[in-house]
DNA sequence: CAGGATGTTCAGTCGATAATGAACTTTATG
DNA sequence: CATAAAGTTCATTATCGACTGAACATCCTG
């Protein structure tokens, strides 16, 4: 609740504190995009990473963000198909909360890996289309195509040491 | 040398196996587009990953591409600053060729790794700086550090089991 | 040394994309 | 049941970045 600007106070913004974190937030949000979301997609993780509580509501997000309606609402819904957000009901108040889910990182990445399946495809073909060419040719795209198919094939593996020390961790904690 | 339009002839490519490269490069540079790079560098890097002789002048791939050299020009001297392409000289003839370097996409991997490191670095900041604050705020933030903080090391350990696996592979040939 | 081609730089144009704000629908609550 | 808040959708606007094309510099070749 503290985030949101629902004292339409000054231009500036009153509490240091608010103000500091704000920044945090656009600063957190530039480094989300350039690591591939979309700008609002980005601030409004970034913004849901640091809030307090968790839970914020979509007009919450809004007034955080000094951003409209209808920006918000496809980014949200956007985030939550990327299971990088969830919905979450709370009893009393509003309709729609969201919040950020635990698992988001390892499912960008995870994202970000399933990108690479159609430039496997696209190779696979090209390396049939060519297949009477000269080999050198031929090693180009079968270089590329390996690295990927491996890639693709270590990665969920990768992830999933990281999910099992976690868990362990936390439950030494 | 078959690649570029060197007989600027009809409107419609004349060799069909020229178009249907051409259509596949195009095709190509739209998915290294999705992977994150700037068009016209996927384009290049494309057009560098097919073409025959690997080796290409900045003059071919203008043609090849239909692009201005105002374009080309600045896209592969980033190529080149990446490591992703390399300049080559050739005894006789013209001067500047380009290749497409072995390791190139090893190398997009490890600068795509790379990117990480100022999230960690603001999750850090951000963690000295709220440390005062629920637990449960703290832990978004620590969750998310500790996994690019684990992933920024592990992978370049993953890439070095690749290229030691590749070259292995390669010894067997 | 001169001509021509290659390489470099930059201002202007163009297209794409994302955010806005209003109109509309849905759902709680008094 | 009515009212107001929340959610959804969409046409319009503004901003950003890439591409062009021309002017300039540099380097081979005859």
């Amino acid at each position: 609740m503290n985030f949101m600007s629902d004292a339409d106070s000054a231009g500036e913004p009153t509490g240091s504190s608010t103000a500091a974190e704000l920044a945090y937030v656009e600063k957190f949000a530039v480094l989300l995009e350039h690591m591939g979301l979309v700008r609002m997609h980005g601030r409004v993780l970034a913004l849901l990473l640091v809030c307090e509580p968790p839970e914020q509501s979509a007009p919450d997000i809004c007034a955080a963000l000094q951003a409209s309606k209808g920006s918000i609402n496809p980014a949200l819904r956007t985030l939550t198909a990327a299971a990088l957000v969830e919905k979450v009901a709370k009893p009393g108040h509003r309709r729609d909360y969201y919040r950020i889910k635990s698992d988001a990182w390892t499912q960008i990445m995870r994202t970000r890996a399933s990108r690479f399946t159609p430039v496997i495809e696209a190779a696979d073909e090209g390396i049939a289309t060519l297949a009477d060419s000269p080999p050198g040719r031929l090693d180009r795209l079968r270089e590329m195509r390996d690295f990927y198919r491996w890639f693709d094939q270590e990665l969920p593996q990768l992830i999933e040491r990281w999910e099992q020390w976690q868990t362990q961790n936390r439950a030494n904690e």
